[in-house]
DNA sequence: GCTTCCAACAATGTATACATTGTGGCATAT
DNA sequence: ATATGCCACAATGTATACATTGTTGGAAGC
């Protein structure tokens, strides 16, 4: 799904996008194109191109006297935003359920089950986290395919959020124990959400579906609450501000 | 909601939207930069912006060899979109009942929905159709921001694809007795999910948000098997193709 | 000393010029 | 006659120049 073009734009916009999730320009931020575009060594052009897609993505809004300023978040910004991807994926699964799968992706799925269970082999300290990571993505954009192209692009673009994204409490650096620990508990969802999808059951993928989103609910309270050091280690976690 | 701005990408945003939606430029037609840009009597940059723009909204797509084209439909496409849009106005609804609304916003509902109630009143033919269209838009919006910011954002969203709109099946040149008897019903469903959200019963205000969306949907089939005449009528059903 | 107005500057919004890439047609060779 | 390769043109992608609008600092007047 990575596009291999590297025209100016899509530069523009990993460059941007890059500024912010890292923390580099925080929220509230003005983003001066002149300064932006000698910064990545693009003109102006693609840049604003770039700048119009992070404000449709929602990183970035514009100001009222002109141009664009990193947009703030508030906690409940980033819960609706996490409950809007559980919401959507459930109706991946609804659908893909009440609709139908082909038994071949299927099957697919069951095997990145499998695998996911491969890298979790052994002790928390010993699975293999970046596979998991990996593997978690994976199976959560297959997830999202098996309904159509239309539930797909609409999944695809609210967890362009990045900390609603299915991956956002699971970088490589974080060696939070609860993370890994919650991570048993979300690879028996994702085998009930694809044992309901085999079995036709609608409704019950549904709900599974959201409530496995609600882990990341989980870990940003924890992190807001209880552990607020680790808010640099999640991606964009940075702009929000309560 | 109405942006008070003359920018010319926001010209051009509305020129080709037009264009589009009026069945002027037909589905998978290339669209040249220049001619339009000629033709809208503006410059290419706004153009190409307002193009972009269009692309995430999902009228317009990318061409592999580059530049854009009006994007074909297929009618599962329009379905999904308007399923989705029923599960967002679903989620709206109960999130809007689990958390609680103002007792202001609900009277003001409430006293739109006793305004449809006088649009209604009367024979089919009597009824002021007109303003039925501007309340039934007005109620829908407002049931969207009720949870909300970022909810409301994504249901505007996806109501962008003028087939998917609470609208779209009630333009005013329509004068199918179908889909004017359709109304009594929908507006029985508007109170039942107003009534919904005032006892604080999310499942059942979610439930009825989700079936209302239907109704589209019912016509929708309603025009594509039995009324193929009434196409050009519906905005933007001329894109779709198969 | 504070406020207000004006002017200069700096930023965004727009237009146009340039570069690069893809496409189509024509000619030539098999 | 058909297929292939090359050349010319046209379209998009990018850069830059220009226009317009907002902002800031300073000076003058109260």
């Amino acid at each position: 799904m990575s596009e291999a073009r590297v025209s100016q734009v899509h530069r523009a916009l990993l460059g941007v996008r890059d500024l912010i999730v890292s923390g580099d320009l925080t929220a509230g931020t003005r983003l001066h194109e002149v300064a932006l575009s000698e910064k990545l060594g693009i003109s102006r052009t693609p840049l604003r191109s770039a700048l119009a897609q992070l404000r449709q993505e929602g990183l970035v809004e514009t100001i009222s006297s002109g141009g664009y300023a990193v947009r703030r978040f508030s906690r409940d910004d980033v819960i609706d935003a996490i409950e809007l991807r559980g919401v959507l994926e459930g109706t991946a699964a609804r659908l893909a359920a009440e609709r139908g799968v082909d038994a071949s992706r299927l099957a697919e799925l069951r095997w990145l089950l499998s695998e996911i269970d491969g890298a979790m082999r052994g002790s928390e300290a010993e699975m293999d986290f970046d596979r998991y990571v990996e593997l978690n993505a994976a199976f959560h954009e297959m997830l999202w395919g098996l309904a159509s192209e239309t539930i797909y692009r609409e999944i695809e673009r609210i967890s362009r959020l990045p900390f609603a994204s299915p991956s956002a409490f699971l970088n490589k650096q974080s060696g939070v124990p609860a993370f890994r620990r919650s991570l048993y508990g979300a690879q028996a969802q994702h085998r009930a959400i694809i044992d309901a999808i085999g079995r036709r059951e609608g409704t019950r993928a549904e709900a599974i579906a959201r409530e496995h989103a609600r882990l990341a609910r989980l870990n940003l309270e924890y992190v807001l609450d209880e552990a607020p050091g680790l808010i640099p280690q999640v991606p964009a976690l940075s702009l929000v501000v309560s």
